[in-house]
DNA sequence: TATGAATGAGCATTCATTCAT
DNA sequence: TATGAATGAATGCTCATTCAT
C-alpha cells in the first residue's frame, strides 16, 4: 500500500524485463492491484521510471559529492568515488540497473534532465583523474579511457552482485577500491584508515527486497568459477 | 537486399531503442521493406535477435580460443584475451551491445543456448585467471571479482566507443590490455611483439555502417573530457 | 455547495465538449469537488443529464402552454410561441443546446419520457399552425415543412446567441417573432401591445453564468458580418 | 472493402450516437472488419472526422461559390444558395448533421482549419443579404439575425429530413427557397425558371444508405404532424 | 459531507504475424 | 519476391462508480 510498493515492484520487473517489455497489468499484479489502481500512485508508466531514475542518480551524485569533500588527495578521492558509487550499486543492484539501461526508454526532455544528472556525476570523476594526473600521484597513459574503464567497471557491479551471494557489500567495496587504484597506477594503496568515514550506503527507497535473477551478467556460469569465491 | 541488410536494420534499432521497443514495422521502414516481406528473410523477430546474438558469441569465443592457444604463458593469454575481446566490441559496438543487454528478451530455450556460448567464452578467462594466480604470475587478491570486474569493463567499451571517434580500434586495444594487466597485477607487461600475431578483428555482417549515436555511456559528457582524448 | 452548482458545471461543460466527452472528474474539478463527493449531490452522470433537460422542457412546455392561453388568435399564439421560446433559449443557452443535442445521450426508457415533453411542446405550435391555415389567418404552402423550419429557426438561437454580445433578449424576441411572422405569411404583423403580457422569462437554475464560448454555430465568423450588428 | 464503406459506418454511427460516444470497435462490427484492420483504412479516429467533415465542408462551399457566380440579382443569389444548401443537407443528412455537430470533438489545429471552410461559405450568404439589403431587393430589419436564422432553418433539415418520406430533395428545396424568400421580404418571388440551372445534387461518398433513425429532431412526433406530410 | 482507494469495463491504438495474391 | 489486407492479443490509460473511513 503505497507508492514505494509500486516502484519495488517496478524496478523489480524493469530489471528483470526491461521497461518497454514489462506491462502496467504486471506491475499491478505484483503489488496485488488492479492497473487501474496503480494510476492512483503514478503519473504514467513514463513518470515512474524517470522517478526512479532520478532518485538513483540523485543519491550516487550526492555520494560522489561527499566522496570529493573528504580532504584533497586526489588518491582519497578516487577510493572515496569508488567505494560510494560501489556501495550504491551493490545495496541497489535493480535500481541501479535500470538506471543505467533505460536511458533509452525516456522520451527527449526527460532524457535530458537525467542526463544531466549522470554527466554531473561522472565530471566529478574526470576531475579527480584530471587533478590527480596532474600532481602526479595517478598514473594513466590515457585518462579519458581509463575513466570509461573504470566507470563500466563500477556500473558493472549491479549486474552481477547479489546481496545473499557471498561476499558483503563492504567487501566488494574494498576490493574495488584497490581494483580502481591499480587501474590508475595508485601504487601504495591507502590505508582504510585514511579513506575517512565511510559513506552512509544508502538503501533506496524503490530497491526491491529480492532483486530479480540476473540473466545478464552473472557469476552464475561454470560451478568451477563460484567454488573460487 | 538480403537478411544481412535487414540485420544491420534491427541491430542498429535495437541497439538505439532496445529489442522490446523496436517494431518489426520500423525495422522494415528502415530497409524500405513492408513488414511481410521481411518474413521472407526473417523467421520471426525473435530468430533475429538471436541471429545476431549467436553471430557475435560464436566469433567471441572463435576469438578468445585463438587467444589461448598462442603459447603457454597467461600473462599472455590474459592480454590476448583482452585484446580480441575489445577489438571485436570495439569494431562491432552495436552489436556487441545488442548481444549483452538483451539477453533477456529470449524465452528460455534460446536463452540458454546463447547463454551457454557466453558463459563458455567467459570460462576461458576464468580459466587463465585461475592458473595464472596459481603460477604465481597474475596476482589478484579476489579472482573472481577481479575477472567479473574485467569482463565488464571489457564490454563498456560497446557502451562508448565510437569508429569515427578519436582512438582507432587499435590504440583502444593497447590500452586494454594494459589496464588488464594492471587490473591482474601483471608487473611487466609483455611487449606487443610477444603476444603473437594480432586477432583478426572481425567486422559482422551485422553491424551497421553508422552505428547509432549513444546516449547509454557515452564520451559524450563535459567537453574538457572529450578534448583529453 | 449544491447541487445547483453541480448542474451549472454540468451544463457548461456538456454545452462545450458534449455529453459524451465531458467526464465526471471534470464536472468535480469545475466546482473543486472530489468526484466521489459529486455522488452526494447527483445520482449519476445519466440523472444529472436528464434533469438538466427535464428542467429545461417542463419550463419551455409551461411556457408553450402559457403562450397559447392568451386570446384566440392564431397569429397571436404564433407570435407568443416564438416569443417565449426565444426568450428561453436566449436566456439560457448552454441548458437549451445541451437539452437539444444530447438527446442520443439517454437511455431507451429516459430518452421516451424526455422526448414526450418535446413532442408536447412541439404539438402547440402543431397545432396553432393547423388552426391558422384552416381560419386563413395563416398562410403556409407546407404546414410541416413551415413548422419544422421555424422550430429549428428558434432552437437555433441557442447556438449563437451570446448574452454578453449586442443583443438584449427581448430584442431577439422581437425580431423573432417578425422573421416567424413572416415564415408564416402573417400580412399584418401584430402590433407588441396586443400580444398580451410578455411570458417571464426565466434563468434557470442550471444555467451556467458564463456560458462556454460557441464554437458550434458563431456570429464568429466574418469580421464585416460582426460589424453590422 | 475501402475506406469509403468504412466513412459510411463512422458517419451513420457518429450522426446517431456522436463522435464521443462511438467506438472504433463498432465502426469496425458495422463494416464486418476487426478494429485492427480499420487502422488500415484511416490514420485515426480524428482523422476519419476530419476527413468527414472536409467532403462536406468542401462541397457546401463549392455548391455556394456556384450560386452566387450565376448572374448578378441579390434575390437570385439568396436563392440560389438556399437551393444549394437544402439540396446538399438534404441529400445527406447524416454527414450534414455530424459536419454540423462534432466540430466540438475536434482538436484545436483541425477545428481551426475546418470552421475556415464554414466561415468562407457562412460569408458567401452574409454577402448577399448586404448586398441585396443595400439594393433595396432584400428587406431584413437585422441582416444579421435573419441571415443566422436562415441559416439554423437550412441547416435544420439534416436534422428530420429523411429521404425515404414524403417529400423528394427537390420538393424540399423548393418550399425553403420560398421560406427563406419570405424570411428575406423578397416580394415576388422569382420564378424556377429564372434561378438558372439547378445544382448538381451530390450525394457525398460518405453518406451512408440508410441514415441512421433521426432521434433530435423529428417529423416523428405526433401522428397527426406526420398525416400532414 | 467529504475523500482516497479501489475496480471492471472500456478506450484508441499498436503489436507480431499470416496469407492470398 | 513482394505486398495489402487481415487479425487476436496486448498496449498504456481513462471511465463511471462504489465504499470504507
Amino acid at each position: 500500500m503505497g507508492a514505494d510498493e509500486v516502484q519495488r515492484a517496478a524496478v523489480r520487473l524493469f530489471a528483470r524485463r526491461g521497461y518497454a517489455a514489462t506491462g502496467i497489468r504486471e506491475i499491478g499484479r505484483e503489488v496485488g492491484l488492479n492497473p487501474a489502481t496503480l494510476y492512483h500512485y503514478v503519473g504514467s508508466k513514463q513518470e515512474l521510471l524517470v522517478t526512479i531514475m532520478r532518485t538513483c542518480l540523485d543519491q550516487l551524485l550526492l555520494a560522489g559529492i561527499e566522496a570529493v569533500e573528504f580532504g584533497d588527495d586526489p588518491r582519497v578521492h578516487l577510493a572515496r568515488l569508488v567505494r560510494a558509487h560501489v556501495g550504491l550499486s551493490a545495496t541497489n543492484p535493480a535500481t541501479a540497473r535500470v538506471t543505467d539501461q533505460e536511458l533509452r526508454a525516456l522520451d527527449t526532455g526527460e532524457q535530458e534532465q537525467v542526463l544531466e544528472l549522470r554527466d554531473r556525476y561522472e565530471a566529478l570523476l574526470a576531475d579527480v583523474v584530471r587533478k590527480g594526473a596532474r600532481a602526479g600521484v595517478l598514473h594513466a597513459r590515457d585518462p579519458v579511457v581509463t575513466r570509461l574503464a573504470l566507470l563500466e567497471m563500477c556500473n558493472g557491479v549491479a549486474h552481477w552482485y547479489r546481496p545473499d551471494g557471498r561476499l558483503t557489500v563492504r567487501q566488494v567495496q574494498q576490493r574495488f577500491v584497490e581494483l580502481g587504484c591499480r587501474l590508475l597506477g595508485v601504487g601504495d594503496l591507502p590505508r582504510a584508515a585514511d579513506l575517512g568515514p565511510p559513506p552512509r550506503v544508502v538503501r533506496l527507497a524503490c530497491e526491491p527486497d529480492h532483486p530479480p535473477a540476473v540473466t545478464t551478467r552473472a557469476v552464475r556460469p561454470t560451478p568451477k568459477a563460484q567454488e573460487v569465491t
